[in-house]
DNA sequence: GGATTATCGTACGGATCCGAACGATCCGGC
DNA sequence: GCCGGATCGTTCGGATCCGTACGATAATCC
């Protein structure tokens, strides 16, 4: 990765294009790493598990959910898989496709969907999971434990912060 | 935000699945509360900010960087605005059609292409920046500064660790 | 019990998003 | 000089990704 911009000079950039408006650099500042992490990680899970099976980064998730929690409603797999329904029946159509899920009217309420993984999608995520934990276990185990911790614990304040509820 | 499966709810559905392998828990759990954290804080700064100026997430970033580094070019654009060079070129031709930016050849070496904002996308910048900035400082906030700026370092960490090079 | 209201999943349009392949251009050795 | 290899930005195909609008179905009100 050559031929970064040091922060210091980022900063120094930016000053001279905003001028003399107070900014918060270092809210910027988190906040971009907070990025630049998520987009790593799900990078280098993506090269180096999933790509081997053919299986996206979105399409995978959904499969854990509803691997999980068998014959979840689709909004409810949407909002554990953190995307719109829109999107979810998109993923869904392309894991149908592969014979990977399948969807099922419920009985009570025709108006909902529920997913379940065929017998070949459960394979699939009993070979795929473990690999994958292991890298994500091979990335965090470069942090000591108790930082884990304390970034997981932080990590759930921004959500609730972003999310706007000052939770008590 | 209603209706949440506990984490331990979660962890008791997991083991069920995964057997007596032996997973780590606490590493899902921080990468899963990172992107968590990353799509919450996105959305709110779409809805708040960027929404009303019609202007996409990845638009705005790139935005930014050509902003900070006048005339830089495409591939290092796209590195630091971390998306792919393929992506990049269709990000350029919509801001390019809404006359926010402007390509430019390099007179020396003829591969290269240099971005440069137009007086427009200049003046959006200067008006929307400091009110994206002013969000993003309102999310932060609600940590306490310690907080922030080990999360920052832990976050940095974390890049380094998915990118495979143990930094000295 | 009929009309209004709310909620469900989906179709649609448009904007990312990326890996792979590609032509154009530059650079290296010779 | 020149030619094989490296690098540039773009194109292409296919998969997300989302807000909005919609038809179908439930729940509510009176």
């Amino acid at each position: 990765m050559p031929d970064h911009h040091t922060l210091e000079e980022t900063e120094r950039a930016m000053k001279d294009h905003v001028g003399n408006l107070p900014l918060d650099f270092a809210a910027a500042n988190a906040l971009s790493n907070l990025f630049r992490a998520a987009n790593a990680v799900r990078s280098e899970l993506t090269n180096r598990v999933l790509r081997k099976h053919d299986m996206t980064w979105t399409g995978f998730v959904v499969l854990w959910v509803v691997w999980i929690w068998d014959g979840m409603e689709t909004r409810h797999v949407a909002e554990s898989a953190d995307i719109s329904k829109a999107t979810l029946t998109g993923v869904v159509r392309t894991l149908e496709g592969r014979g990977m899920i399948a969807r099922e009217g419920d009985e009570k309420d025709r108006r909902l969907v529920r997913l379940r993984l065929t017998s070949e999608g459960t394979e699939l995520m009993e070979r795929i999971y473990p690999e994958f934990n292991a890298v994500e276990s091979e990335i965090i185990s470069q942090l000591a434990e108790r930082r884990v911790s304390t970034l997981t614990k932080t990590l759930r304040d921004v959500v609730n912060a972003a999310e706007g509820q000052n939770s008590p």
